[in-house]
DNA sequence: GCAAAAGTGTTCCAGATACACCCATGT
DNA sequence: ACATGGGTGTATCTGGAACACTTTTGC
């Protein structure tokens, strides 16, 4: 039953694995995985695995997220390809490497086969990690941080519909720094992107705010 | 002799693919190379070919590269990989793509065992192509045009030295559009990337002009 | 002396930044 | 009544865009 594929010349394992990021607790966190299995068992590692035959690589890289984590229907988008010859001790792997923004009010986390255990960690308290993943990680921060400036991606991190005040929350925790709140709502509604569902929220002791949604839930724009 | 490398789930292939640009007759090129086997014989297709088992991705698209059209030591960075099902009619071809520029200078092409030919095209010029490499050339483009806003990529396509006429040519040809001369001075020397080197150059029956160099000619430094 | 590209500053405009007060609610 | 976040407009600054003439050479 073993070895029953068989090629001319050698080829490599194709895998996939996304840096799955959201928002919660005030932080920027991500999403690992600790691992059941040989090589580097207990260890974090972000969520993949191996590619079917026939399917397509996103295809797979969504597959494994649900399986592992039980997340569907995220903001997905292709990052980078690893590929150094001995990344992997077992063989010859290569990495599809994917990353994706959840928003924060996701909490669908399930433990499954292939991962004992599923968890967020912030950036700055992340654990010992397995593979190249460390490396993955750092460039997945460095696309987001990137696409912050020059596209709405920062709207993926949002649920179905929210507040301006929200809105502004996120993007002070993805670029670490206070912004103005005039300022900020100038430019938000400058892009057009956002309308009001005409309902009121109400949150604690102050004035109830006016709630919006995306007009386009599943489309990143780029700007300026 | 044949199928010796087996394994117990089925492994797609992996290739490397690449799309050179040159300016080349007040042009922006793209270098293919005409398939001598099969399939697609005779099409024309992006430079590239299967990755050995223990070579780095990228190390494998500088050799397919050279081996096929002569060129090395240019500017190379990863594009995307392509992974669709049936890509490939052989067989499940996962493909790791990478984009170039080379030096308006470039002559050295060279026909090679794998291609029975390379050519220059322009891109509105371009024949009919392969497997999805039309696609793979499409998004290369777009993110050619990208980095030309927000990082300084176009350096790529000079010379060991040039004028600065030399450079507004290059850049009047990406972006396709007549450049006002003081402000694109005053722009470029404002990034601090090109040095004097402290002679002219006579080309014509007019003034001489300045020559000048990359200060790191192998750096691409985003800008903004 | 004429044609052709090299070289050089200033004005103007638009988009980003800085900034302070009233409003609606819960306790 | 007071504490809390929601909501709003204007003045200023800064970086990009528009724009014309003199210089040096080959013929």
């Amino acid at each position: 039953m073993a070895h029953h594929h068989c090629y001319q010349y050698p080829h490599p394992a194709v895998t996939t694995d996304v840096a799955v990021f959201t928002i919660r607790d005030q932080q920027l966190k991500l999403l690992l995985v600790q691992r059941a299995g040989e090589p580097y068992q207990g260890m974090w590692a972000l969520p993949g695995g191996f590619l079917d035959i026939d399917e397509d690589l996103e295809a797979c890289a969504k597959r494994e997220l649900e399986e592992e984590t039980g997340i569907r229907g995220v903001y997905l988008e292709q990052l980078y390809t690893f590929g150094a010859p001995n990344r992997d001790p077992r063989e010859r792997i290569i990495s599809v490497t994917y990353y994706a923004l959840v928003p924060s009010d996701c909490l669908q986390l399930k433990a499954a086969s292939d991962a004992a255990d599923a968890q967020w960690f912030a950036l700055d308290q992340m654990p010992a990690l397995a593979f190249d993943h460390q490396q993955i990680i750092a460039l997945a921060h460095d696309r987001l941080a990137a696409k912050l400036d020059y596209s709405t991606i920062a709207f993926q991190f949002m649920p179905e519909t929210f507040t301006l005040g929200e809105l502004q929350t996120v993007y002070e925790i993805l670029l670490n720094e206070p912004l103005d709140k005039r300022n900020f709502r100038k430019k938000i509604l400058a892009l057009k992107q956002i309308e009001e569902i005409g309902e009121l929220r109400r949150t604690g002791n102050h004035r109830p705010a006016r709630v919006y949604q995306l007009k386009n839930p599943e489309r990143v724009d780029i700007i300026k």
